[in-house]
DNA sequence: AGCACGCCGACT
DNA sequence: GTCGGCGTGCTC
């Protein structure tokens, strides 16, 4: 038989099927000559006969199978939707160690004591060794990898070649966090969790889950996958990577021992493979993470949730890039199945696609202890400095950390810092320069001294004084968690501040350490950045500080409203919890923006409905779809002529699809010495598909040795 | 991705 | 004369 066999090497040249002569089915790793190397292929068809004009070469021998007739498909789905390369879907769909070990065995190396060795031997100065074999005779055997991690590699060493060890491999499955196990509480539904489980389980379809913080989704997702379960299929379960805390799989743990499968980017290879074949061949049924867990190796899936549907990590922005949504679709479709999207605050295209009736809406708006969404209090940073209170913290929220301190509750301060680039305010009246073709606000540029537009390159002058009020007090800066962390122990020397952004959870685990130090009381104040809004459930929390709420809004991005309007959603409802009320400050310079408005009061539809008409009007998504074409390279001149062939090509398409067009130097126009250039676009929705396809092509033909991706609705346009 | 083939400069 | 630079092309 003749088999079609992908290559396991990333190249625009080798992104096609070589054929062999073997007997083999479809989803087969198989191991190949090419060349005069011989590597791992994967079978993506089979047929009779090769039209190839030459010798067909036989396999090596085939390996395993790996990829389900579902994956298959999904391969060229993917392919033909995100424009990747075969290979590298297939390698978001099978663990990196099926890739390497040869023979990828399950077998890891274990240690045991041998019939020399009793509790009577004697080790005299050997602690270490003597300690390692009282642990080998009451454990009756250990990891070699853990032996060597408590003991040391000498002692190891040392107890085999005095014959007291010996080395034995043995099959192991690691099954991360299976010791952490929280108590399952079995809970009764209210009636607005039955009406919605209801609607849900009637019929396979879309869903979108629009519940308030608080309002028991992970319930209903739960009781979802129980029902799953119990019809004899299997469910995944995605949630954003920075909530996949020890919380949330102690929860799903609890519920469903070790039924539950976890993919989530902080598993060693091993440990992911691990859950991966766990997941294939049937010892788990569920499989819960971050994004790349949408690919989990399940078969007769019966439901797919995505929780915290709005969050952008369920985009890829790098590498292979995709919408995890589409694939969680393309799977439910493919297994007949439902799939849930959740969230408190639904992305904008999300709603409206619930609008129109393609995902059939199911609400949750009260909270199930029954208590109320906290109150927020907006503060205007503009009246504070009137009022000669230059600082950061606004006088109300100094009182109320004080009294949350005296009364011995907890605190959150959240730090609005997104990206790295600066917008410009006039600190006296809230004037923000935007740009005049585009209506998004300008960005500071340092190193010319600019303002730039993000989305047509335009460069305006820096003012010096305010154009709306006259002000020299117009400037740009933020702070740090480092400078809150010391005015509040200054102000309130009873405070125990804890802090937690990207500089101090860089060492893998102290996320952990600090939300736990937090939970137990060893901190009273808990100041960080976005980390801090998502997942946590402290029951003491009262207070609830956000400073620069602003921060997002005028980010550069025409999203920035809908993420400031869910930030402040999510990182309020962390106040008050359980028994005791909660509040909420809220300091801006723009106290009368409707993202804040509508947030005061916790109204998503009325900020949907606001923001829709602006999309509308804007003629920004998902009323067009954003295109950059983005080239980079060391050589500035080939990543010039590369961009502008690329431009001037697709400027000859109708100019009537495009609502944009433009080429320029990307904002921050080097990184890592390579200078970039892009090419911007909006084009219209009806024929964006069939531009992309056609943009696809021309930048392929025409990038040559330039390093060039196509984005489409960027989450960042630097 | 590798690796062979191939055509011009500096060298024991 | 030759060794070797890495540009171009191919892998069923």
């Amino acid at each position: 038989m003749t088999l079609e066999v992908l290559v396991d090497i990333s190249t625009d040249d080798l992104d096609r099927v070589f054929d062999y002569e073997g007997e083999a089915s479809v989803g087969s790793r198989v191991l190949v000559p090419f060349g005069n190397k011989t590597l791992i292929g994967f079978v993506l068809a089979v047929k009779e006969k090769s039209d190839f004009n030459g010798r067909l070469k036989p396999i090596i021998k085939v390996l395993d199978q790996p990829i389900s007739a579902e994956m298959i498909k999904l391969i060229f789905y993917m392919k033909d939707k995100f424009f990747l390369r075969y290979i590298d879907v297939v390698r978001l769909l099978i663990p990196s160690a099926l890739r390497f070990d040869k023979s990828a065995s399950l077998k890891r190396l274990f240690l045991k004591p041998s019939d020399s060795l009793s509790a009577s031997v004697s080790f005299k100065r050997a602690v270490k060794q003597a300690a390692l074999a009282e642990s080998l005779l009451s454990l009756g055997e250990l990891s070699l990898t853990k032996a060597v991690e408590e003991y040391g590699t000498s002692a190891v060493n040392g107890l085999i070649e005095k014959g007291y060890a010996v080395k034995f491999e043995k099959e192991l499955l690691r099954i991360p966090f299976k010791d952490e196990v929280a108590e399952n509480k079995i809970v009764k539904l209210t009636d607005e969790q039955k009406k919605a489980l209801e609607i849900i389980t009637e019929s396979e379809g879309l869903y979108l889950l629009h519940g308030v913080t608080g309002s028991g989704k992970t319930e209903i997702y739960q009781r979802l996958i129980e029902r799953a379960l119990s019809n004899n299929k299997t469910a995944i379960m995605l949630v954003p990577e920075i909530s996949l805390t020890p919380q949330v799989l102690k929860i799903m743990r609890a519920r469903f021992g070790s039924d539950v499968a976890i993919l989530h980017s902080g598993l060693s290879d091993g440990e992911r493979f691990d859950e991966w074949t766990r997941l294939k061949n049937g010892e788990a049924k569920i499989a819960v993470g971050a994004r790349s867990a949408v690919f989990a190796p399940l078969s007769n899936v019966g439901i797919i949730i995505i929780d915290e549907e709005h969050d952008s990590s369920y985009i890829s922005d790098s590498n292979p890039r995709f919408d995890t949504r589409l694939i969680a679709k393309f799977r439910a479709e493919y297994n007949n199945c439902s799939l849930v999207l959740g969230s408190a605050t639904p992305d904008v295209e999300t709603y409206k696609l619930a609008d129109e009736g393609k995902y059939k809406l199911v609400e949750m708006p009260n909270r199930i202890s029954g208590s109320h969404l906290p109150p927020i209090e907006i503060v205007s940073m503009a009246n504070e400095i009137r009022n000669g209170n230059n600082g950061i913290f606004s006088y109300a929220l100094t009182d109320a950390l004080k009294s949350t301190v005296e009364r011995n509750e907890k605190a959150m301060i959240f730090i609005n810092r997104r990206g790295f680039s600066s917008f410009i305010m006039c600190r006296d009246c809230g004037y923000i320069p935007v740009c005049e073709e585009c209506d998004v606000s300008l960005t500071y540029h340092k190193d010319v001294e600019k303002l730039k537009c993000h989305y047509c390159g335009r460069a305006y002058a820096m003012p010096s004084r305010c154009p709306k009020c006259g002000s020299l007090n117009i400037k740009h800066g933020r702070t740090g968690t480092q400078k809150v962390k010391e005015e509040i122990e200054k102000s309130i020397p009873d405070a125990k501040v804890i802090r937690m952004d990207n500089d101090t959870t860089a060492r893998k685990g102290s996320h952990f350490e600090i939300l736990d130090k937090f939970s137990k009381g060893e901190a009273n104040v808990l100041v960080g950045t976005q980390m801090i809004a998502k997942g946590h459930d402290f029951s003491d929390v009262t207070l609830v500080g956000i400073l620069d709420a602003d921060f997002s809004l005028y980010f550069d991005d025409y999203r920035s409203s809908e993420r400031t309007f869910q930030l402040v959603t999510q990182v309020a409802g962390r106040a008050g919890r359980a028994d005791k009320e909660g509040k909420v400050i809220l300091q801006t310079f723009s106290p009368n923006n409707y993202v804040f408005r509508f947030a005061k009061n916790y109204d998503y539809k009325g900020f949907y409905a606001k923001e829709i008409n602006t999309r509308l009007v804007t003629k920004f998504p998902p009323f067009s779809v954003i295109v950059r074409v983005l080239c980079t390279g060391e050589d500035d001149k080939l990543a010039f002529e590369t961009v502008k062939n690329i431009y001037l090509k697709i400027k000859e398409l109708p100019k009537d699809n495009f609502i944009y067009l433009g080429a320029m130097r990307s904002p921050i126009n080097k990184i890592k010495n390579k200078i970039r250039y892009q090419v911007l676009m909006r084009l219209k929705c009806e024929v964006a598909d069939e531009t992309i396809k056609i943009i696809h092509k021309i930048v392929y033909e025409n990038k040559g040795k330039t390093n060039c991706f196509v984005e489409l609705n960027p989450q960042s346009l630097n």
